[in-house]
RNA sequence: UGGGUUAUGGUGUAAAGGCAGCACAACAGAUUUUGAUUCUGUUUGUCUAGGUUCGAAUCCUAGUAACCCAACCA
């Protein structure tokens, strides 16, 4: 097939070894550290890995970094799992590097055997002193030379715990000199006297992230491990200790993460959101995490197909969060039940109606004749927007104005013959009179009007708590500003409606479903919902060419 | 000032010496009982300067810019 071409730079890596005989089949990995919530960015780590390994016929294992006790826990394991899941992505094995912390320790003591490794007594402000500068070479620590025996004792006695938390350390010995900063002895264990989430107080000596993850890599044998690319440098390490320690050798290859306008995606910074309150938690509608997004509505199809839109390179990128949102409506636009609601009403009387008479008009619930259709009830009341009216039309405005006609969506066309408004000077009444012959679908009037508006019946209306959310960040590229992240925020990012009227037919939505508010945007049901209180979260507005329009 | 990585429209991403393509965005128009969807069209690009070649985004030389590296984080 043709479609043999566009492959990114990693399919094209992996197409070669499988080509070459190299492996027969492949294996990837993912691997977050469970202390914080997955985000969007790892959506496109997440998307590659698995889909590298599906594609070409292999597998993925989860697999936890959990080698820092003290920032790691279990409600995040569980969290990152369930985002895998919802991502529709199902791993090999899940594992975790703390299932190898006995290894690790193993291969510790080869190295000091091997006269590769030596325990250093200095405290971290002297090891960074010697460590130089990038442009400056670094000095020898005055332990670097200790015997094969002493390095034995002193690092079996930092594993019984006979030293203090930063007392000593493991350093891998390389080469002071050398111009890769990661070479200049790197510490590869240090002293935690703390509680880890899953081996317990078994440990008081956990391995860094350089001798923990590529050997991690080695043990389950997987053939690409796929990171991002301030990791370029950690890969000279990351050979070495393989070579060293004569393990297999699998291969690392570095890509661009994700970044998006108006997001931040440091786990530091959206961990600061949620401590600092500015948002409601990591599932926040309005963060950038997977939970946030699912909450808020999004679906994994339409994070997948943007994940597979970005594209997979090594040079950084920026991406524009619409291409996110068009995704999303790509699928929205084929899933959401249409509905109607009203989300700042304002009464529509008919005049020509009979008083406490009601009918039955038949809707559809969508463009696709499989999604059915639904009862409307029809009668002289009715909740309209407030923004479909304008007392002093604008030029090309097609909805309702004083004389104006204008479609009741699935119903009757009406024509606004008056108004009245309260002391405030607010208008709180408009006064219609309707043509019979125009019902909708069977219409007879001959007369056709440019505009249609949604309503709701106000006798039988539902009433619903809507959140409206907005872009988190009013700039582009918070991550880039010298401002504090709080003087960042935008003040509107959510606008909460106390009360909109919905048609009768939504009081039984579930948060499974997606509706489309015709005309308003898309939305579904939050979690926070109850049976007495119905709570809409506003997943994306529908692009809008009327405000592009007024804006000119 | 050391080392590493990357440069293609506004944003992404293709083109492996042979017509710079695709998507989003923007703009214009058609259709529309959602100012949605759908459809049609338009604008905008090979970091710079030299060189090789019939022909260069691609090869060579020299520059320039951006990002990463001096946590007992990952």
């Amino acid at each position: 097939m043709s479609e043999e071409k566009n492959l990114n730079f990693l399919e094209e890596i992996v197409a070669a070894d499988l080509e070459a005989g190299k492996y027969t089949s492949i294996l990837t990995r993912f691997p977050p550290e469970p202390n914080g919530y997955l985000h969007i960015g790892h959506s496109k780590s997440i998307c590659l890995n698995f889909g590298l390994a599906a594609k070409y016929g292999g597998t993925t294992n989860l697999r936890f970094d959990d080698t820092n006790p003290v920032t790691e826990d279990t409600e995040y394991v569980e969290s990152i799992k369930e985002d895998i899941c919802w991502l529709g992505f199902n791993w090999a094995q899940e594992l975790y590097a703390s299932d190898y912390f006995d290894t690790l320790y193993e291969y510790a003591v080869q190295l000091i055997n091997k006269r590769l490794a030596y325990v250093d007594d200095s405290r971290s402000d002297e090891i960074a002193a010697l460590k130089g500068t990038p442009t400056e070479a670094g000095k020898d620590s005055i332990y670097r030379s200790r015997s094969v025996a002493e390095n034995l004792q002193l690092f079996t006695d930092m594993k019984a715990g006979k030293f203090k938390d930063g007392e000593k350390v493991l350093r891998a010995k390389i080469d002071m000199a050398a111009n890769n900063m990661l070479m200049r002895d790197p510490i590869i264990y240090r002293i935690k006297h703390a509680h880890h989430h899953r081996t317990g107080n078994k440990w008081c000596i956990y391995p860094m992230y350089d001798f923990a993850h590529g050997q991690s890599d080695s043990i389950e044998q997987i053939t690409h491990s796929v990171c991002t690319l301030e990791f370029i440098p950690h890969r000279e390490l990351y050979d070495w200790f393989i070579t060293k320690l004569e393990i297999f050798p699998s291969h690392q290859y570095e890509f661009a993460r994700l970044n998006m306008t108006y997001t931040v995606m440091s786990k530091r910074k959206l961990l600061q959101l949620v401590n600092d309150g500015h948002v409601n938690g990591w599932d926040d509608p309005r963060m950038p995490t997977i939970s946030g997004f699912r909450r808020k509505g999004y679906t994994a199809e339409s994070i997948r197909t943007f994940c597979e839109k970005i594209g997979v390179a090594k040079r950084e990128n920026f991406i524009d969060l619409s291409l996110l949102e068009f995704c999303l409506r790509e699928d929205l636009n084929k899933i959401a039940k249409r509905v109607m609601a009203v989300l700042d009403p304002v009464k529509l009387i008919i005049t020509n109606y009979e008083d406490g008479k009601t009918e039955s008009l038949v809707s559809e619930n969508g463009p696709e004749e499989h999604m059915g259709t639904r009862t409307l009830t029809f009668s002289k009341e009715l909740w309209i927007e407030r923004e479909d009216f304008m007392e002093v039309p604008a030029k090309k405005w097609f909805r309702l104005a004083p004389g104006a006609l204008v479609r009741l969506k699935s119903a009757f066309i009406v024509k606004c013959e008056s108004f009245s408004k309260d002391e405030q000077g607010n208008i709180n009444e408009i006064h219609c009179t309707y043509i019979p012959e125009s019902r909708s679908y069977n219409d007879t009037s001959g007369i056709s009007v440019k505009g249609t508006i949604h309503w709701v019946n106000a006798a039988t209306a539902v009433e619903a708590e809507i959140r409206l959310y907005e872009r988190l960040f009013m700039v582009e590229n918070p991550a880039g500003e010298e401002a504090e992240l709080r003087d960042l925020i935008n003040p509107a990012s959510l606008e909460i409606i106390r009360k909109a009227y919905l048609e009768p037919s939504v009081a039984t939505a579930t948060t499974a479903e997606r509706y489309q508010f015709i005309r308003k945007g898309y939305f579904c049901l939050d979690k926070e919902s109850t049976q007495t209180k119905l709570i809409f979260n506003r997943t994306v507005t529908l692009k809008d060419a009327w405000s592009k329009e007024m804006k000119k």
